[in-house]
DNA sequence: GTCTATACACCGATAGAC
DNA sequence: GTCTATCGGTGTATAGAC
């Protein structure tokens, strides 16, 4: 239509107004908590009332679901990245992307929280918000597939045995490494498992 | 002192009202969700307006702890129990503890939220009410040393991965089965990977 | 002692003036 | 687009009726 370039402008101004917002609520979530961010605190880090945001984001809930996208998003890029320099054995790969996630979900509490578990109560991820999150999944099963591991039982327990080695980790020894350590021998376990085959060393 | 049959009868009164309270508290729990449980449709339910309740709970995570500690005293009755009748081999052990775990994990979603996950926001349980939870896991590791299983980090792992296929079979498929039909293969991966003999069928 | 009525501070969300 | 004002909701505190 007409006046396109300042519809470009305007375009622009309010998508560096939403970033902001969310990384105000990042900082907010990292801060206090995730379930502890304020419409009012928000607004107060960037210079507005609490109902200015509505300018921007439809509800609260629409700004954790946007939050939501940019962590699984930024998992996504990490696991993109990852492909580049991935090990040649099967074994030492399934370690490598363990390792990766692992670290991805310890590093920031709060963003775990919104992306692996139901903390905030009222909260449903929405469906485009949850596509990289698709994305991630189906990059680790294709590499699965290409390792030889194909059956669908053993993708699902090493979901389990990772996504249980984070969740301890987080709850159990927050900050420290008591979990972090036996990622490696999981996925050893998990390797001899469905007989993926190379560096076969007992248990310890 | 004197008149004590007298104070008996206001302590059992005032202990049934509490029992009734929490009695509520699970129903409303199980019907709307943990977060979602309110002191004035608590106090609706047994015929009292919300701040009566303070007269027998100090703020509501005093109720929440109490349910925890409810929660958890079950679990450990539950062990306690299947105690009498353990199979006796180690690895059939192993699973006759993981099922009786994540059954009673998963029969009910609000108990389990209490439990095991950090869903209700500012709530810390007590160290009163984290005791019958010290006492499973307790019980759990001395059937561990009983068994020749007395690694610490192989403990750990064990934890770990029963605790990711419950999260995961309620995560990704509540109601359902897919996780939990994993879990004695899981177990059978983790005893052949700690040395655990008899049985060794290969992973299906 | 038990319970209620009332009030407070906070929340997310909405309506409407500017 | 941003504001003020306000609504209905929450947990919680307290004064006082019975």
């Amino acid at each position: 239509m007409l006046g396109s370039p300042i519809r470009d402008r305007q375009a622009e101004r309010r998508s560096d107004t939403r970033a902001e917002i969310l990384e105000a609520a990042w900082v907010i979530a990292r801060e206090k908590g995730l379930a502890e961010l304020t419409l009012r605190e928000v607004g107060a880090r960037i210079g507005m009332r609490a109902p200015s945001l509505y300018s921007y984001f439809d509800s609260k809930n629409a700004i954790y679901d946007a939050m939501f996208a940019q962590a699984w998003s930024g998992c996504l890029a990490a696991f993109d990245d990852l492909e580049k320099r991935l090990p040649r054995t099967p074994r030492a790969e399934l370690k490598k992307m363990a390792r990766a996630f692992f670290d991805y979900a310890v590093a920031d509490l709060a963003r775990h929280q919104l992306m692996n578990q139901r903390t905030i109560s009222g909260f449903v991820p929405s469906t485009e918000a949850y596509a990289p999150a698709v994305g991630v999944l189906e990059r680790v099963r294709s590499h699965f597939v290409r390792c030889g591991v194909d059956r669908a039982d053993h993708f699902d327990l090493y979901i389990a045995l990772v996504g249980g080695l984070i969740d301890a980790q987080q709850a159990n020894d927050p900050g420290g490494s008591r979990w972090s350590a036996l990622l490696d021998q999981a996925i050893d376990m998990f390797a001899d498992h469905v007989g993926l085959p190379e560096s076969r060393r007992k248990s310890t």
